[in-house]
DNA sequence: ATGCGACGATAACAAAAGATAATTACTGTT
DNA sequence: AACAGTAATTATCTTTTGTTATCGTCGCAT
């Protein structure tokens, strides 16, 4: 079932849509089950879509030259994923998009959506939002990378999403912070000892 | 002079104004000359401006527990830079902003700019535009930590800015690239000597 | 229950990076 | 031209990270 406490909060201007406007919308939702493993979304695709994840967890990864897998985000409930390149560029995917648990998403076509907005002016609020939201996490992120080590990275991370340590493969979670797993692991017990 | 293909280019949506329009917009418009060492905005500032570079070269840079100072932000002729807590997040700066060089700055008052946006709907596009390059260039510095090393990084911003590396101390790049000015050194010695 | 595969921890070694200091190179000023 | 101040390089040592491999554990499937 849609959670529309959890929809209004991540897309704030569905309050000033008209009854119309909203069947409009969700007409253009479709919900998407995964389980664990499956791949919705693959380098190269262009799929014109935002996820809305009501439930689960799902990673974005990129192949590298040695043919490992390197994960880049982690997003899990009442929060979108997209692939950036294809919605804000018109570019194909550069990332896989993989469930990690059973998940439900909601798929929104973006082009429907754009097409809503446009013809609601004032909806240009919510969607700079959106991507405003997009911008201050990543341009905290980006200054994270440049102003922390990795330890207080991870201590961030942490902190940010202490849930995430038992539902996410370290591993994961070592690639996202521009670490490696083993390294990961050290500054596990570097921080461990180091409380006693 | 102010260069009206530059800021065009930046501005696309100057285009789509009406002469009231243009006028109003240059009207707002400071321009501001620094010296060397010049710092235009501080940490803490609520200054709610966006700066247009026509000459010169900007850094941005946070002194952290130790009192160093650390170089997040290298901007330059025919750039927009501006502190993105007070744009976006109406919070105070985090950073200062210092010119490097003798600088020319376009000074935008940005509650002026939104106010001619707001009366010119379709000016939203040039806004969308400008927001999308920051987010695009953010995404990809992200992504570059995360998927690059310190080296590949350096190469990467060797390639796409080959001029600072003349015009910019290297120590304020290795900053840039999360990396110490030893290092940075290092790494450019390593590459040399590669070539050969 | 057994076996398989994936994951995390650990170890050992190599490579790279941080910290600090000394030296050299460069710039601008007097 | 000499000097001072700053920046870049180099050197040394320490710390951290990368790489590779091994080992124990856990969960899952047969």
């Amino acid at each position: 079932m849609i959670d529309i406490e959890k929809l209004n909060h991540t897309f704030p201007f569905l309050k000033e849509l008209s009854a119309a406007d909203i069947f409009d919308f969700l007409k253009n939702v479709q919900v998407q089950q995964l389980k664990p493993g499956d791949i919705f979304l693959e380098t190269g695709s262009q799929k014109n879509n935002l996820y809305f994840i009501t439930r689960g967890l799902i990673r974005s990864y990129y192949i590298n030259e040695k043919g490992e897998e390197i994960t880049n985000r982690l997003r899990y409930e009442n929060q979108l994923i997209a692939s950036y390149e294809i919605l804000f560029f018109n570019q194909a995917s550069r990332f896989n998009f993989q469930a990690l648990e059973h998940t439900e998403l909601l798929v929104i076509n973006f082009i429907e959506l754009r097409n809503i907005i446009e013809q609601n002016s004032k909806l240009d609020t919510g969607r700079r939002f959106f991507m405003m939201n997009i911008l201050s996490e990543t341009l905290t992120a980006l200054d994270d990378f440049i102003l922390l080590s990795p330890e207080k990275r991870y201590l961030k991370f942490m902190q940010q999403h202490p849930e995430l340590l038992n539902r996410v493969p370290h591993k994961y979670i070592a690639n996202v912070l521009g670490i490696t797993p083993v390294s990961l692991s050290r500054i596990r017990k570097r921080i461990a000892t180091r409380k006693q």
